[in-house]
DNA sequence: ATGGTGGGTGGCCCA
């Protein structure tokens, strides 16, 4: 089973690019970040025409994930227990949904981006990364043979060569020893990063801003993952980021990540 | 070439 997610930066404006990336990358299930839309705008033709069932979860014309999946998708959650709010304290922000496919329990997320270290915002990403790693402690606790991936924008560089220059990230986010330390509660909770091993850097990377030639110069960030469970990361066989995707015309800023799953066990 | 990139929206917000 083949696996990727993929900030794709508006499902509308891209939905064209998505469909021939779909067609030609043999994904299985994707997990999506950033659809920017409601539920009622949401292109569902798009990928039924592809062979793939979709759900989504969309309030507004911020945030918005969904999975894509050809191999069955069942359980839709949205949001995931504990799941901190933003403002609107009644509803979280449309930023998870979980679906098992093809037995596996797939998360897309979009962990908030934080903004700026002084920034309410940067409490609530803190807040977010705490509560999704109580969750996935949870999860694991009820079954540790569980199969679980936990796929998205994690907006975290977990080490100094995920990004192209420490030294231009002083004081900013994304870089910030506590968000390391909430990526690393992920991982210590049982849920491995498992396209590194395939893809190691230095200047390996899965976004570059469209400011200032950001891609032509290199000068981008490791901060989409694909987090797999014991179980799951067992049968990882590949991984790998398709930087070809950011090339071209209409590109979204981030690359799909990908993750080849052996199909025994 | 007094801007700078590109989504969303509606006369600005977000990444």
């Amino acid at each position: 089973m083949r696996l990727a997610t993929w900030n794709v930066n508006s499902v509308r404006a891209r939905s064209e690019r998505i469909a021939a990336w779909l067609t030609r990358s043999e994904v299985d299930v994707l997990a999506i970040q950033e659809t920017k839309c409601r539920q009622d705008q949401f292109p569902t033709e798009v990928f039924t025409e592809l062979g793939y069932t979709v759900a989504h979860h969309g309030h507004s014309q911020w945030n918005g994930v969904a999975i894509a999946s050809r191999v069955g998708l069942e359980e839709v959650r949205r949001d995931f227990p504990g799941q901190p709010t933003w403002k609107d304290e009644d509803q979280p922000e449309a930023r998870a949904i979980g679906a098992r496919c093809g037995g596996v329990d797939v998360w897309s997320l979009y962990v908030p981006n934080g903004r700026e270290l002084d920034d309410p915002h940067y409490v609530y990403k803190l807040d977010w990364l705490a509560a999704l790693r109580t969750a996935g402690t949870a999860w694991l606790e009820e079954d540790p043979a569980a199969r679980i991936a936990l796929c998205g924008d994690f907006n975290v560089a977990p080490e100094d060569t995920d990004v192209w220059d420490m030294a231009e990230f002083e004081g900013s986010t994304h870089v910030s020893p506590a968000e390391r330390d909430a990526f690393a509660a992920l991982v210590e909770a049982g849920f491995t990063d498992t396209v590194r091993p395939f893809a190691p850097g230095p200047g390996v990377y899965t976004y570059w801003d469209y400011k200032g030639l950001a891609f032509p110069k290199r000068k981008g960030m490791r901060i989409d993952f694909v987090l797999a469970s014991p179980a799951l990361a067992a049968q990882v066989a590949d991984g790998r980021i398709d930087r070809e995707e950011r090339k071209g015309k209409g590109p979204s800023d981030h690359a799909p990540v990908i993750v080849d799953l052996s199909t025994s066990g």
